[in-house]
DNA sequence: AACGTCACG
DNA sequence: ACGTACGTGACGTTG
């Protein structure tokens, strides 16, 4: 029998520190588990054991031994948020059929102790753990292997022996000298690794070494630490001994694999919403044993039918559409059919339709000369907005997560089946959360928008491209060549590691900053050295052209369509703040603030006979920010029609307005975004180059002439800690469980990310109805423009020459007055063939 | 798959 | 002693 046998403390705690906050859509904690699981399932697969058991510390032990104050005040070290996750962690395991131990008296590593004797006898121990303490046990019937955050070390006597230079058993002797400050046992005060490891080589163990004491050639000082500390010594000892003799059942047998209990551990996972591990359980699409919320045993089926043109459905319906199949529920009935014209039909119908992803049908309608009418519900979206940081929308995952009947009794039609009353759902909980307007007047109606956006696309000058391609790699030849002579080597430019070694070791350039791997060679680092040697300006150059070549030629070119267009992806669902994403390709990132990089931007064009219209906001977040804390002073600023950043300068250094000079206004601009962003003055600093007393001095400036910036800010904090999310005036929320951890560094993320939510969220809100209304407008009033592209402050339609003014005037003053806030938004609006041109 | 880097608002 | 501004997507390298 090969057992492995699990420091569930050590691996839990490891799993914790290793993995990024995660957590529910709840806020409940998961991470721990997370990176248990990952760690348990690889374990498993590299082991092959025939049993297993998970060993705990209990909670509150009654130490036989180690009962002083301090021990425990150092265990009570565990944050609440890893605390939570210990019950749940032996829970999993025990609906995996896995044993869990623990022990009153004894702690984990002594149940693993008593394991590795259990199975010392012809059998075979296997020990996970993070902890070095358990090295002790290593032995010829027993290996540890040693979680790290890389790769698991395996450690069998011979290891041990390399990297110790010590049998395995001796790890106590070195213990019991050089102490170990995380058992809190003390060692003799002022012997070290070395020392201790040098005594024991030589002596063996604590008691010969002792006995020996009198005869040994030692320093007098050493002798003395000894001689003092014998109690010490022999008492670190005692504790640092793990012991073999925990009550827990000797049969080898009881430690085998128990039966999976399905059910317990999909409800269980599923509300932890741990979805890759109930994959990677095989636990998902399980029809049989769906445990929901809500039972669907009582529920009829449904029948199933081919869609015909007869049997289309006229009243309220429920279809689910992954581009090639339809399905429709109505009634008692399924109805499905691949036939496009049926789907068109379908779609085309008037008729209330409730649907899970609105927008791939609407794509698909205009693709195919139609349209969708009468999509009153879209629970993706719903979804989105209930918690805009689920890891994915699904019917399933949501039916999970609102206590709906998820159907999976039907099959390949359970997403369609659910629908309806999952619409009606979260149709309540949206209501409930204040935020049908939201979802009624934008969201809903925007996901025809990005479906329209999405079709239209926007002309790509592919020759161009391609031509600006080749004098970049043209360039980038030279460059590379540059680089080798000037490091008298060739490498990979690519290559941070590589890139790293040959500045800071072969070129010994003064090194800055580090990286977990190695040394930091962003261009932060790159410019703060670049007059110390050619090379480096070099190297700035080649990263310039590397990112244009290999992120906007190549892959650019790759997505250019059969029409000469690219139909870039608008995700709905996707920020955490609002905001929509553009994939395939990113339009949002299209170069512009350098001129390199900007002329990118004369291949996106309007076709033939037609012109780019492209309008932005003039600093929505600003505005909204000056709105919504109701400072009259920073309102006055926008008011007043002066130049933002140099009216906050003049505030913020007490001069009149003409007196600012270039580097004051350039400054005043850096504290106004940061403000956004919750910054801090170290940053600030960083940013615009100034002591960080000295932004420290700017930012309290701001604050005092904006003061209800400070109001605002500290009170959108505090209602996040109330209620776990802040709200956008729109009433979008974003939850923020990082508020009520208990690590500084989160929980100050928490607070920033409070602070900016409700602005770039209301930005967001704000460009979304534009849109919304933009394209009403145009599809009533001038048909043939297009709204094609959004860059989160910024619309850019296509129009026929002819039209190309009315279709700007429309656009400005729909997007000035999409809402009315307490300081006029203002539109800067262009016209151009190219996005280059357009761009003002 | 994770990391470092860098493009945008 | 540590980390240090919000929100994204995409690429190349590396383990």
């Amino acid at each position: 029998m090969k057992i492995l046998a699990i420091d569930g403390n050590s691996i839990m705690n490891r799993a914790f520190y290793g993995i990024k906050a995660l957590s529910t859509s709840k806020g409940e904690y998961t991470n721990a588990l997370t990176g248990f699981m990952n760690i348990y399932l690889k374990e498993l697969e590299a082991v092959q054991p025939d049993c297993a058991a998970v060993a705990f510390d209990l909670k509150a032990p009654t130490f036989r031994h180690k009962s002083d104050a301090a021990y425990k005040a150092n265990r009570k070290g565990m944050p609440h948020e890893l605390a939570l996750q210990m019950p749940l962690i032996k829970e999993i395991l025990a609906d995996l059929g896995v044993k869990t131990l623990e022990c009153e008296g004894f702690e984990a590593d002594d149940i693993l102790g008593t394991l590795s004797e259990i199975f010392g006898n012809g059998d075979e121990c296997v020990i996970l753990t993070g902890d070095r303490d358990s090295l002790q046990l290593v032995s010829e019937s027993c290996t540890v292997r040693l979680a790290t955050n890389r790769e698991t070390v395996v450690y069998t006597p011979d290891k041990f022996r390399e990297d110790y230079g010590l049998e395995p058993i001796q790890l106590i002797e070195l213990k019991a000298l050089m102490g170990d400050s995380s058992d809190n046992i003390s060692g003799v005060k002022g012997i070290g690794e070395k020392t201790a490891a040098a005594l024991i080589k030589e002596q063996g163990s604590v008691e010969q070494l002792y006995e020996n004491l009198d005869s040994m050639k030692l320093t007098p000082s050493v002798r003395k630490k000894l001689e003092s500390g014998h109690e010490d010594a022999v008492r670190s000892k005692f504790l640092a001994t793990i012991v073999k003799n925990a009550p827990i059942e000797r049969d080898t047998a009881a430690y085998t694999f128990g039966e999976r209990k399905d059910d317990e551990l999909k409800m269980l996972l599923s509300r932890l919403e741990m979805n890759k591990l109930m994959a990677r359980l095989g636990l998902t699409g399980n029809a049989e044993n769906a445990p929901q919320p809500v039972k669907t045993d009582d529920l009829p089926p449904l029948k199933t039918a081919e869609l015909t043109a007869d049997n289309l459905p006229n009243g309220k319906s429920a279809f689910t559409f992954d581009g090639k199949k339809l399905c429709v529920q109505s009634g008692e009935t399924v109805y499905h059919t691949d036939d496009e014209q049926l789907i068109l039909k379908y779609f085309t119908a008037e008729g209330e339709k409730v649907c899970f992803d609105g927008k791939t049908a609407h794509r698909w309608a205009f693709e195919h000369g139609g349209e969708l009418r009468g999509l009153t519900f879209s629970c993706d979206l719903a979804g989105y907005l209930l918690n805009s940081q689920a890891s994915e929308y699904t019917a399933e995952n949501l039916c999970l997560a609102y206590r709906v009947a998820y159907r999976a009794d039907m099959g390949e039609f359970a997403d369609v089946c659910s629908l309806i009353a999952l619409a009606e759902r979260l149709t309540q909980e949206l209501e409930a959360a204040d935020m049908t307007a939201l979802y009624n007047d934008i969201e809903l109606p925007l996901c025809e928008t990005l479906a329209s956006m999405e079709y239209y696309g926007v002309d790509a000058d592919a020759d161009g491209i391609r031509a600006f391609g080749d004098k970049l790699n043209e360039n980038l030849g030279e460059i590379t060549d540059e680089i080798y002579r000037l490091a008298g080597q060739e490498f990979n430019i690519s290559s941070p590691k590589q890139l790293g070694k040959v500045l800071f070791e072969d070129l010994r350039l003064p090194c800055k900053k580090k990286t977990k791997s190695g040394y930091s060679t962003n261009a932060e680092v790159l410019e703060s050295i670049a007059n110390k040697h050619p090379i480096v300006p070099m190297i700035l150059e080649y990263r310039t052209l590397s990112k244009l070549s290999s992120t906007y030629v190549d892959s650019l070119l790759k997505q250019i369509h059969a029409d000469g267009r690219v139909h870039s992806i608008f995700k709905q669902t996707e920020t955490r703040t609002g905001r929509i994403s553009s994939t395939e390709p990113n339009m949002q990132n299209i170069p512009v603030r350098k001129e390199l990089g900007r002329e990118m931007r004369r291949f996106f064009i309007a076709r033939e006979g037609c012109l780019l219209v492209d309008a932005d906001y003039s600093q929505i977040e600003l505005r909204v920010l000056a709105s919504v804390c109701g400072d009259e002073n920073m309102q006055q600023a926008f008011l007043s029609g002066s130049d933002i950043h140099t009216s906050t300068a003049a505030q913020v250094f007490g001069l009149p307005e003409d007196f600012v000079s270039p580097e004051m206004r350039s400054a005043a601009k850096a504290v106004n975004f940061g403000i956004i962003y919750g910054i801090g003055p170290f940053s600030l600093s960083k940013d615009i180059g100034v002591s960080v007393a000295e932004a420290k001095k700017y930012i309290q400036s701001y604050l005092d002439n904006y003061p209800k910036v400070t109001e605002f800010m500290n009170k959108t904090i505090a209602d996040g800690e109330k209620n776990g999310y802040v709200s956008t005036i729109f009433g979008r929320r974003r939850y923020i469980p990082e508020l009520s951890a208990s690590n500084k560094n989160v929980q100050a993320f928490g607070k920033r990310a409070a602070m900016n939510a409700p602005i770039q969220g209301a930005a967001a809100d704000i460009i979304k109805l534009a849109m919304v209304k933009v394209y009403r407008r145009l599809k009533a009033e001038l048909p043939e423009v297009h709204l094609i592209l959004q860059v989160h402050d910024e619309l850019i339609l296509e129009a026929p020459e002819a039209q190309a003014e009315r279709a700007a005037a429309l656009l400005k003053e729909e997007m000035e007055a999409a809402v009315k806030l307490a300081v006029p938004l203002t539109v800067d609006v262009h016209t151009g063939k190219s996005w280059y041109d357009a761009k003002g």
